[in-house]
DNA sequence: ATTTGGTTTAACCATTTGGTTAATTACGGT
DNA sequence: ACCGTAATTAACCAAATGGTTAAACCAAAT
């Protein structure tokens, strides 16, 4: 086996056990099985069950954060920019269902202990404060209505993120079977859009 | 001591924890401790650990899922009724903050096990299934755009939910302290409510 | 005062769990 | 072939954890 391979296996495995379980509900045992080795291989790569968890948690956090930035970077106008988010957003989602519910979930006993220092990942923050400018210098044009520009993103990032949050509720209420959800998610983006747009029309 | 006193600040205790926690999280000592008492208690009264969980994730439940139904039980107009719904959703939601996410969390692993039965409380399916199609005739009759009725409610869902659960994220980008958050949220309603209402309004 | 019933506690138990160790194996360079 | 280093494993360990037990406590009824 390559050197690296083991190494890589472990973290393939811890992560999709950590995104399922979290880390109070990870047993080490279960991810050295998981991933085919000897659970000391664990701590010979990884000190520890919290380092291991530590590096799961940022690659999830680098897969759900930064992405933000490139959608908001250009200079479409506002609408144009704000409806390319939601489809750039949703997207990236899609491809890792699990990582919001399972960054929010840990972020909430862990206050801010290991995650994102402003300094260190600090791009989406300075990123959003630009776009709370342009949001509000749209609004003084009268370009979109005048939503306090916090609420209008809190809006815009609940629409595309709460149906993975809480997919199993959704499901439940709403009653879908898994098929009838996957259909759910391929309309979304486009439902999505079009819920924006029409909120976002001048009155 | 009151007889019923013990297994009342049990219970309480028990909430406090697993809901910031989870069941993974939580020990039974520290829900003894929490409690001030004997950690025998909690089995003398409970007979385990998923006993006791199982009561208060029921509890849970029902804070926040019945409550759905009264502001949709009326025959308000459509729209009354929606923004009627986000108004008294978001004010029993924020009684309740960490509901929600716990609710999430413990549901996304244990797939359906003891969740609702649509018997047992199919009240909210049924009521929801009504509203589905008050919501069609409406559009029928051009009183709101013809969004599909299950994305406009995880919608308004999202809309209401989404800030609770997704609190310390929030915080984070947008570099609020608790005192920020906390206007934040008493603004919401009316943000929400007015933002529906815009994108109810028809083209 | 004694009994009786539920309540409470300290001590205990078996299992699980994160982590360690010492020995074994695999292997590239000489 | 041999050496040295890294990789891997089985066995082990101490602490934590859910749960049990037997004895003590306490209040009301007799």
């Amino acid at each position: 086996m390559d050197k690296s391979d083991t190494r890589q296996r472990i973290i393939e495995a811890a992560r999709r056990i950590f995104l399922q379980k979290g880390m109070a509900g990870t047993r080490m045992q279960e991810i050295a099985d998981a991933a085919g080795i000897n659970k000391a291989m664990l701590h010979y790569y990884f000190r520890s069950k919290e380092q291991l968890f530590k590096l799961v948690f940022a690659e999830a956090v680098k897969e759900i954060f930064p992405k933000v930035e490139k959608a908001l970077a250009g200079d479409l106008p506002i609408r144009e920019k704000l409806l390319a988010f939601v489809r750039a957003y949703i997207s990236q989602i899609r491809e890792h269902p699990f990582v919001p519910l399972f960054v929010i979930h840990e972020l909430s006993n862990r206050p801010t202990e290991f995650f994102m220092e402003p300094e260190k990942s600090g791009a989406p923050q300075k990123m959003l404060q630009k776009l709370m400018q342009e949001i509000i210098h749209a609004q003084q044009r009268g370009e979109i209505p005048d939503y306090p520009p916090q609420h209008l993103w809190v809006n815009i990032l609940a629409l595309s993120i709460f149906p993975f949050i809480a997919r199993p509720l959704i499901q439940q209420l709403l009653q879908m079977d898994d098929k009838a959800f996957e259909r759910f998610l391929e309309e979304r983006t486009a439902q999505v859009a079009r819920f924006l747009d029409q909120a976002l029309r001048i009155a």
